[in-house]
DNA sequence: ATTATCTATAGATCTATAGATAATGC
DNA sequence: ATTATCTATAGATCTATAGATAATGC
């Protein structure tokens, strides 16, 4: 069954975990020992599979997660419906369907320690695999009229601003409503706005 | 000039300097040698200041940020007009006077290097400080039939997502346009949503 | 005497390297 | 021979403490 080309399950199960622990806690926040610990091996054992060390696995990581969202996102948007609305939703599901990556505070706190390259790098990706996408969306709604003219940057990042506070609102405070209908009541906010409607006859 | 109960002038100072490090940075990110270097002083002299250690600190400056935010947010919606429109765009205008604090991101990466009691508290306070005065201007525009009810809590959280993200971009994007231009312009889709209104004759 | 700094250093934690050990497949 | 682990440890960094030193105001 083992494939030779496998390129090795050890390898890949370390780089889901370290994924899994720096997308929840960031990077200054995840060590060495704390992926070692949850994979029952010796820290320096790590460096066998990740001879780069820390911040190479990092970058590593952050790459496949910005690539999976990229995939993910771009998914989604082609499946929905055409019209803005069905593509939001279709994308919030998304979102809420993968672990909170609180990209914000990650990449704020966190970026300052690594190089200047990997930072440019990691910003880019962020960009091109999140923002891009959903700037995109925006920008066919206005051209099919549906929506007003506006920046399209401008709501791709409240957008983004908004799945990521509904990840971190449903990952700590109990009681909150589903992910899901957080991201509806939202979406529909956007589409249609707090004011009460003007409706015909009333 | 000097009064003789001032608590100590280089104290305030430490404290000052704490504070812009720490909100901007994080917990985790700011290291005792960092303050120590911003205030020209050695590392260790910092503990006759403030002798408790790093977590006290951090925990008494965040508690005067969240108690400022507080006193801000409760003058800046108390002097507005009592519109929902003129509350909130003077709430961003508070935030946008003030360096960004990436509360998100802060208590999301940092929280759990705390105590549980500090944890607990911090929390309380981002919930007291920032969410309620929000919360309660949203319930009172509902309370006034200015926009169709909802759930104050989700719309406030989604205002201060949107606010965190805002300081965050204009921090790292170069040649976005001034923090309060984004807020109003977000504040309006809010309010009146991105589909074109249906307007009596036409 | 009080206030605010300093030097020196202990102890903890973290990343990373060197080299030994064991298991598997030829 | 290759693959994947281990032990041991160097070197860096960080928090915090102990005790010396200097300046100011009585």
């Amino acid at each position: 069954m083992s494939d030779s080309n496998a390129i090795s399950d050890s390898r890949q199960r370390l780089l889901d975990m370290a994924q899994a622990l720096f997308h929840e806690r960031g990077y200054r926040a995840v060590t060495m020992q704390d992926i070692a610990n949850e994979l029952g091996i010796r820290q320096a054992s790590l460096y066998y599979h990740v001879p780069q060390g820390k911040e190479q696995l990092f970058v590593e990581v952050a790459t496949r997660g910005f690539e999976q969202h990229r995939l993910g996102l771009r998914a989604a948007l082609d499946q929905a419906a055409p019209t803005l609305e069905a593509q939001l939703t279709a994308a919030a599901r998304w979102f809420a369907s993968q672990p909170a990556m609180n990209l914000l505070g990650m990449m704020h706190a966190d970026m300052p320690a690594l190089s200047d390259e990997n930072h440019r790098l990691l910003n880019r990706l962020a960009a091109a695999c999140l923002f891009e996408p959903v700037s995109a969306a925006f920008e066919a709604a206005v051209d099919r009229n549906e929506i007003r003219p506006m920046q399209p940057d401008l709501m791709a990042g409240a957008f983004l601003a908004l799945m990521d506070g509904i990840a971190y609102s449903s990952d700590h405070q109990p009681g909150t409503p589903p992910r899901q209908v957080m991201a509806e009541a939202i979406i529909s906010i956007l589409l249609d706005g707090l004011r009460p409607r003007l409706q015909a006859g009333v």
